[in-house]
DNA sequence: TGTACATCAGTGAACGCGCGTTCACTGATGTAC
DNA sequence: TGTACATCAGTGAACGCGCGTTCACTGATGTAC
């Protein structure tokens, strides 16, 4: 079943985004490698030869889906960041519960960033995005740890990380996929505690 | 270039573990789905149709694969945990380092084991030998947390939930793939400041 | 306001390709006697 | 020790399939005058 999805007539309209669109269904559904190029032609009711006209080709369309995560993936932080941040850090651990939401509510995005093996530095495009979202993660690092005594306080770049490193491993192992894993906490849960005790060792919070 | 590896006539001997083998080198190659049962019969220098008698398809491979990885990383951290243990702090840390360790050493394993989606849940052998492993990490944090006050100790099971999620994600976002990706810290750095940090938050390491 | 024309964004047929899988077959091996 | 025979583990040809990609084409749209 196409779908025509409000197409007029011999002219499509939008088709280059109808394409993005329906890849990020079809890989949500199937997986990094469940999805081709003919079929996101079939999806947005369009020839197999068309995409052609808006990609150069396969791996094309999946730099566009990591982009457009990217890109939002980092508009999201930074909102989380800027917006309820009644000190540095509160901002840090919604920064960090944006990583886990991100993965839900855009699972399509998620997988193209992150599981489709797509290269991030082999396109400037998609490098710069990306130094976008993980540069908000970064600030917030930093601006938690500032007023750490200097001897104690690892570098931000290096905080950052270590949340992210632990924001990714929680997603990929408790989050995604594995829905029949039997698991005795939620990610959420398991985050806000994981993030909770690195911050106490950190010095952020204080140790009960 | 059809590898013979050692075939001595009509029969190979041991073709079972040899397409294994050649899909887990070719899947370290290309990536999870860069392989196909075809190219693995090539590869073992036997026909197309050889593997059939062996393997009920292409996912039954792959399973195959992810099963002797659990195995081999289930024994290293079995040895990593028991062998040099001064203290069950330094065997946690090891245990930590063995999974970067095997990371590094059996990329073919370690992405058909967490990379290939391959369903652990579905299949009872693949489930047990993921849980041998994980009991290993999860005995490691029970022994290190056993001294704590009661009031600060955290389960077990949500520890080494931690410690697997944080070294996870610093394999998967600092030492797989992305070798272009200009990292100011090493994989292993980050991982032994990241836990080790994690553990003054624990109160099983002092803080300076 | 109308028209000629360039350009754009599609079509559909065709191609070559490699894969997964099945099938009847056959060469090699092991075993009972 | 030899032989008949069952079983095992391969072969190779064939199939259907869907994909990626190219190509000459054509319908729709925009624009200059």
């Amino acid at each position: 079943m196409p779908e025509t999805k409000g197409r007029k007539g011999y002219h499509h309209g939008n088709l280059r985004q109808a394409l993005v669109d329906a890849a990020l269904s079809l890989i949500e559904e199937k997986g990094p490698n469940g999805f081709t190029l003919a079929e996101a032609a079939r999806l947005a009711g369009v020839s197999a030869a068309a995409p052609y006209r808006h990609f150069k080709g396969r791996e094309d369309v999946i730099e566009e889906m990591a982009l457009q995560g990217f890109e939002i993936f980092a508009d999201l932080l930074e909102h989380a960041h800027d917006d309820g941040a009644p000190s540095a850090l509160a901002a840090f651990e919604t920064v960090g519960r944006a990583y886990l939401y991100f993965a839900r509510t855009q699972p399509g995005h998620y997988i193209a960033m992150f599981e489709s093996g797509v290269s991030v530095t082999a396109n400037p495009a998609l490098a710069q995005a990306s130094d976008r979202a993980f540069g908000v993660l970064e600030r917030a690092a930093s601006d938690m740890t500032a007023h750490l005594p200097e001897a104690d306080r690892p570098p931000a770049s290096l905080v950052s990380r270590h949340i992210w490193a632990m924001s990714h491993g929680v997603v990929e192992l408790f989050a995604r996929g594995a829905p029949g894993r039997r698991a005795p906490f939620s990610p959420e849960e398991m985050l806000e505690s994981g993030i909770g005790i690195y911050l106490r060792g950190l010095g952020v919070i204080p140790r009960p």
